[in-house]
DNA sequence: AAGAAGCGTGTAAGCGCTTTCTCAGCCGCC
DNA sequence: GGCGGCTGAGAAAGCGCTTACACGCTTCTT
């Protein structure tokens, strides 16, 4: 109570702006919402009001009025998924919050598991209290997204889109970053080249396996199904895998891995065998996150552009909402392969 | 178009079902708000209207009304913290999600560093739109929470409140945790133990290594600064810490690591230098996660009950809302030790 | 010089809901 | 049998905003 201005019983509304700038209530408004048919010392003194009294608009009526929520629903899978647990998320998470954030949008998390039916979820997110949806880490044919597009929900997907949704999807062109990635491997004259996959029921993961399996097929190396292992993206899955593999073929150079989280997992099992990285055992991992850079030796990767990835999502949801065009669009982002020393190919220099 | 019952141009409102169930809107309303002044005739005829035309109230309207918004606000630190890297925070969203939506409360994830102005963020969390706030890895004595309790919004901080704010906060007793870890190691007949703490600015980090020298003052063995290692929570400073603690004294048997993320890897470095856990280096981690379950040996844990303190924060924020008191509470949880194989006890039993 | 056209602004109608106020109907009471 | 008290339900007033419509003013047209 003392220091502070403290909560006002009520708080100010577009009225009082109106009031002390010498306005309508219609003129407040349509400066708020940018109109281009409004007197510029108007708008200026609608602006020094709304500063003076640090206006800030209440989003229920305007929710009310424009039937729009502007609010955006990322959902996310349920926690005992393992994959949630890679911190890839997070950065996904804080990337689209941030640019929501920035066309004055909200980013509402929901949990599909708390609701007890399916129909429920439906018609929540179908009710108009969300403006378009986010979903990820979609297992196989998930028909959440096409059932949410049918009821005139736009929706983008992060990753490819199960086949004929009706949704928008941003990927990564995962199959040839890893296939790059084992291209690389090879250039080394590594020639027993191993790979640790992903849940092979997310398409994400199918895809680098897929891409690894082209770079072999390229090289004329014949695939050795024992030299393909699958870890579920968790980092126990991939301690498993790497054991797996080592114990299979000793005589293995190189590990294409599908995330550097498991990669890095793989690399502390290959050094505790007593292999040497990269001399005996090269390793190239997939995402390109922070950690690639903080292994022993820094691990090599194939970079995909999350950030980017996360804007084109949010672009793609607020120009179907806004433009009201729900057809869906497809992007892929191109992969880059960071070479480090892991891969024994020639380290970058410090920059 | 074909087979779905498609988006209606107008979603069903209150007074679709009140003409359905033939009543008035204002009967609508308080069977849709439990109101006791309804014959029982008049509520069953209403219910069944909303499950036939699956009616789902619009949240803007109601807030006008209420003025709440039936929301609360999740504030994440920026994204370059690597603390929030650990799965540990999806595990919180998630078990804080399940249970606001228990209660029709959404979930907003606040992105701080997508307002330019710290005056903005508080602003918009003062206005209205948010009814209640966690806040979470709180560095330090940031001053958030007390500035937006003052603006008269409840807050409920995660981990223990900078002192002096009018904020409530829900905690583990992490330096009996720690403390009781400790003592188990010692009660294995270890002697030169050592840690590897959180970054120390967290409370939370800075009470586990108080716990740890408590254990170790009672048991009379005088601190050795030699055996603390700061790790930051990361997978990263894990492994660097665990390496400068085996350079530094070789010859240590048992450690106390803050986290199990750092922990698996304080693990993968003292397997790689050859060591054999828990013969020569016994290991107890923090937190019991999942991936305590899975390391090999299985990892000792300190555990603290994720979920019933997410819950307890919930609680907290919606009796402070509801009941409109907004006095500070404080709720500390106990803490579990659980023995797996890695601290050298007895294993438990397989269940 | 009178009407058309355009611009900027104000007035007022509502968005879908909650809630106060009012009142009809019914009970039991003296 | 008239009256207070009680219960349940309806009418209506907004919550703070957007926007269709109307309207006065200026600037062109012919």
């Amino acid at each position: 109570m003392p220091e502070d201005d403290k909560a006002n019983d009520r708080n100010v509304t577009l009225e009082d702006v109106a009031r002390l700038a010498g306005v309508s209530l219609a003129t407040g408004s349509r400066v708020m919402n940018g109109s281009p048919k409004v007197n510029s010392d108007a708008r200026r003194a609608v602006e020094s009001a709304i500063a003076q009294l640090g206006y800030v608009p209440n989003r229920a009526a305007r929710s009310l009025m424009t039937r729009r929520s502007n609010a955006i629903g990322v959902i996310i899978p349920a926690p005992t998924s393992r994959i949630l647990m890679d911190p890839f998320f997070l950065m996904f998470f804080s990337a689209i919050g941030t640019e929501l954030a920035l066309h004055a949008y909200q980013l509402l998390l929901v949990m599909p598991q708390s609701y007890d039916e399916e129909k429920h979820l439906e018609r929540y997110l179908a009710s108009g209290h969300i403006d378009g949806i986010v979903v990820t880490a979609l297992h196989g044919d998930d028909p959440l997204p096409e059932r949410i597009a049918a009821r005139g929900v736009p929706v983008v997907v992060s990753g490819r889109a199960p086949l004929g949704a009706r949704a928008s999807y941003v990927d990564a062109d995962c199959r040839s970053g890893a296939a790059a990635a084992t291209a690389h491997l090879l250039a080394q004259g590594r020639r027993k080249l191993a790979t640790i996959s992903g849940s092979l029921d997310m398409p994400s993961a199918m895809d680098r396996l897929l891409g690894f399996r082209d770079a072999l097929e390229a090289a004329g190396i014949p695939a050795d199904p024992a030299l393909e292992a699958v870890g579920d993206f968790s980092q126990q899955g991939a301690v498993e895998a790497m054991n797996l593999l080592l114990e299979r073929r000793p005589d293995l150079d190189g590990v294409f891995v599908a995330s550097d989280t498991m990669a890095a997992m793989a690399m502390h099992v290959i050094q505790g065998s007593g292999r040497q990285i990269p001399v005996d055992v090269a390793v190239v991992g997939f995402d390109d996150q922070p950690i690639a850079q903080t292994t022993e030796p820094p691990l090599s990767s194939v970079r995909h552009p999350i950030e980017a990835m996360s804007h084109e999502m949010v672009r793609l949801l607020l120009d179907s909402i806004e433009a009201g065009d729900h057809r869906p669009r497809q992007v892929i982002f191109p992969t880059e392969l960071v070479i480090r020393e892991s891969s024994g190919g020639l380290p970058v220099t410090r920059s």
